[in-house]
DNA sequence: CTCATATCGTTTGACATCAAACGACTACCC
DNA sequence: GGGTAGTCGTTTGATGTCAAACGATATGAG
């Protein structure tokens, strides 16, 4: 870390200045920034320390965990499970796939679908990394202990089940009379 | 919302039955799992409520917001404080440029350097997308209540500090004697 | 002054990422 | 049994992402 990096603190000061005039749920604000420092930071921790070394991206890990977790599974169900696109899960399954880690077969009922699922040598990847990387874990929320952790986990899952259940139709409701746009980027229709 | 999601208690129970064998430390993979989780959803959340109108990305409208609280900076400092690589900000400030957000500045006393800031209309979009950001932020942690977002802050501020401060020296000892081969991807040397 | 070394932001190449468009396929209706 | 509406995974195009290489510039030593 080289340079003079502003700490979290520091930055939660600025923040204060910054937004001395306006009234602001500070509490959400706090909340919801530092999940997202935290979730970086410790991704970057997690890539740089355990995946690294295998040449496992964040993502690519991902989905060996889910498979590792569910089993067998359609492309859907990954992606969704993931938290990509079907369309990112694709071009990852096809790197697992060239690495030997996962395999593709077709669905016996339809032929639309496939499935993926760990080879033995994915299997015996996540036998071994599994562990390391929950090492790591154990190191980022040391300060925490258990209870805290437990404690932590929880909120973390209120907010995650609020946006199961409510988020889309909040977003309905706030984008409803907009008229959005279709995205920028993305496929064009043939002329 | 389509399929038949997996909810996140779901999710933890396939966890239970994977590693019934295993001996981990559940709590920290409680915790660090769900702040990815929770990280994924409120990110889609925000982007495709409040950032979405705007064609702003996610780290777009973070680098904005940087700027925002900081004033002007060094591009070194905006990459560090966005949590992005110098290369991901040149491209990301060339954009916000071309729309007029950001303005770059040489460096009065060093020609190497880039001093980036907002311009009066990325001022004015900021007064604009942050009251409605923070409302998002608090529709997402509605079912916490203030004390308890204020604890959620204070655990993952424990764990972002605990790698700001320990987290190069854990991977250094790591790694140590494993010789990393230069990343796969990225310039060639040219020959 | 000169030359080596360090550091800045940019470029590069490989891949990730999303949503819309698409082709292949299934399912339903009459 | 012939259309057609819906759903699957893939392709596409724009942009994001990283770390190493790079060119331009600054700094320091002799």
């Amino acid at each position: 870390m080289p340079g003079p990096r502003r700490s979290i603190t520091e930055t939660e000061q600025a923040i204060q200045r910054r937004l001395g005039g306006l009234t602001l749920q500070r509490e959400a604000m706090a909340a919801v920034g530092n999940i997202h420092r935290a979730a970086a930071a410790v991704r970057q921790h997690l890539e740089n320390s355990v995946l690294r070394p295998h040449e496992l991206t964040w993502t690519g890990f991902v989905v060996l965990w889910v498979l590792w977790i569910w089993g067998e599974a359609e492309t859907w169900s990954v992606a969704e499970e993931a938290g990509i696109s079907k369309g990112t899960l694709t071009g990852i399954s096809r790197t697992l796939e060239s690495r030997g880690l996962v395999v593709r077969s077709a669905h016996p009922e339809d032929r639309r679908r496939v499935l993926l699922s760990l080879s033995p040598q994915g299997e015996k990847l996540m036998e071994e990394l599994f562990p390391a990387f929950n090492e790591e874990e154990a190191f980022v929320a040391a300060p925490l202990g258990p209870e805290e952790c437990l404690r932590l986990a929880e909120s973390l899952r209120a907010i995650v089940s609020r946006l199961e259940e409510h988020g889309e139709q909040r977003r309905r409701e706030l984008l409803d009379g907009e008229n959005l746009a279709p995205r920028r980027s993305g496929r064009r229709p043939r002329p």
